[in-house]
DNA sequence: CCTGTTCTGAAAAAAACTTTCCACATGGCA
DNA sequence: TGCCATGTGGAAAGTTTTTTTCAGAACAGG
């Protein structure tokens, strides 16, 4: 209300800090299908969101209004100047900004790449890969490249936590000798090669496939040479109006893989996020905010 | 009512020659500006058409509604399933694989998380973290948590290729000590920090601040307390159908801000650019691709 | 100019909504 | 462990909205 410019959507972002679970719990739900889900009445925005009716009642008044039908009357406000402004664009993605900005040219771009990076995705493929990842009789390396090696940690932290067995080789290749020598018939190798392509990794993936590693490659839609003597390889589109590549379809289809990797052995999985919570716990690394 | 899929706009056409003179004007009154001069209470409605409540009331039953809440509701779910609408409509995405196979659940979870995310940025606040990352005048920090380290790993290597005077945090907290000594004011901390929020990186966060550092804050929808100090703080949506969060939109968001501070500081980065390419060059790093 | 029909809105009654108050639950802290 | 501060929702009180009723106005046709 100080600033009768503020969209609702601002006065969120300006005062979440401020907000408890509860109310929290209605932002988000009003963020995410804004603004239709705060324009029913405070009784059936309570029971859509889970929350009681109180809450969005103390919350809206943390906001600046007065009541819930002030901030009604405020949604429904911003909603009569979008429709009535130029034909309404919902190719913007960050609101406010011009669709020149940034960040709409960005996701532009970034929401093709993904796409068209899961209109191809072989399923059957997909599966078989998913299987290798959970498989635990056998163990899973994981290599990346120069860029890449941030994705290859993000695929151990995770799968570490999903399975045992599964070994990072550090970016540096003079090491990768050394872990060649444990690999064995039926382990599986999970590589990231994109552009531009390291000889090393090629080297690597030829030196495992002849000792029956299964190869699993995450490349881009100009293909590693690795391609070719891969199990299963997937593609992925990673071009953005910019000097280097986006790796945001990349890492969707490594946490997809992950995700079916998790499903295929759930139990396991299960019992094992249970103990890893527990020694999160024991270690104190995660501590309630507030406390030192 | 008959047909449950008609929107309110075709039942207006349709039932429109039924209707009497004031009916019209509340009809026109909606029809031009939709659905938003519907949504308002019948009270308000008939004041801003200048009609009377009854007239409305009379109206909506005209078209098949029990009353005008229910004809509110309809409004409102026509709205909600706009919203929605572009998502749903590539309801699958790995188009040979059934709905409900995990690739297109995931896909669907993502793109919501990737929209809301871009939704929700607010684009002051990027362009002056964009600002911030491409200062070349002072150093820029970099640190993320026990799974976000492979995002801080991945913003590394990129802007280490935009800008001089880029450091990484190790991961290990034990060495943070070291690094805030070298800190002063009007430095930049970039920092992610995803639940289950970890309390040492409050605990940098504000010990940077005192030292006159600009904290800009990556975080998930949940909102790290680490909120409250940072100069700029953005929220990406996480949560997929998984016992992890997705960290997708977090990357795209990433991505987006090293884009934006590329351009900031583009003939600097050109520059830089083509002197780490001759480096490569000399050390045969990387092959060309298609080349063996 | 009259008459019957249709339309309209004021006002009251009914229903629903919003707010306030209070007790209970939760989690941090000594 | 017990205390305190904070967050949360049930229920009643207060308010608004919605519906119904009904009387007057407008209008067409004789």
């Amino acid at each position: 209300m100080s600033q009768p410019t503020a969209t609702v959507r601002e006065l969120i972002r300006e005062h979440y800090t401020d907000l408890t679970q509860s109310e929290r719990k209605f932002a988000n739900a009003l963020l995410e299908n804004y603004p239709a889900a705060g324009l029913a009445s405070i009784t059936i925005v309570a029971a859509q969101t889970g929350v009681s009716t109180p809450t969005i009642a103390r919350m809206v008044q943390k906001l600046g209004f007065k009541g819930f039908p002030q901030f009604h009357q405020a949604l429904l406000k911003e909603l009569q100047a979008k429709v009535s402004g130029p034909t309404e664009r919902r190719a913007n993605w960050a609101t406010e900004a011009p669709e020149s900005h940034l960040l709409n040219r960005f996701a532009k771009a970034v929401t093709q790449n993904i796409q068209t990076t899961f209109n191809n995705v072989p399923s059957e493929a997909f599966d078989a890969a998913a299987q290798l990842l959970a498989n635990t009789d056998q163990t899973l390396f994981i290599v990346g490249g120069r860029i890449t090696h941030a994705l290859a940690d993000y695929a151990f932290t995770h799968l570490q936590a999903v399975r045992p067995r599964v070994i990072h080789l550090t970016s540096s290749s003079a090491t990768w000798p050394h872990y060649l020598l444990d690999m064995a018939r039926g382990d599986t190798l999970l590589m990231f090669d994109i552009r531009r392509y390291e000889s090393n990794l090629l080297r690597l993936a030829e030196l495992a496939r002849e000792r029956g590693v299964d190869v699993v490659l995450i490349t881009d839609q100009w293909a590693s040479p690795v391609a070719e003597i891969a199990s299963h390889s997937f593609t992925c589109w990673v071009e953005i109006p910019s000097a280097w590549d986006s790796n945001v379809s990349t890492l969707m289809l490594l946490e997809a893989l992950i995700a079916a990797a998790q499903e295929e052995a759930w139990p396991q999985t299960k019992a094992r996020y249970e103990r890893l919570d527990g020694l999160f716990e024991q270690t104190r690394l995660f501590r309630k905010p507030g406390s030192q």
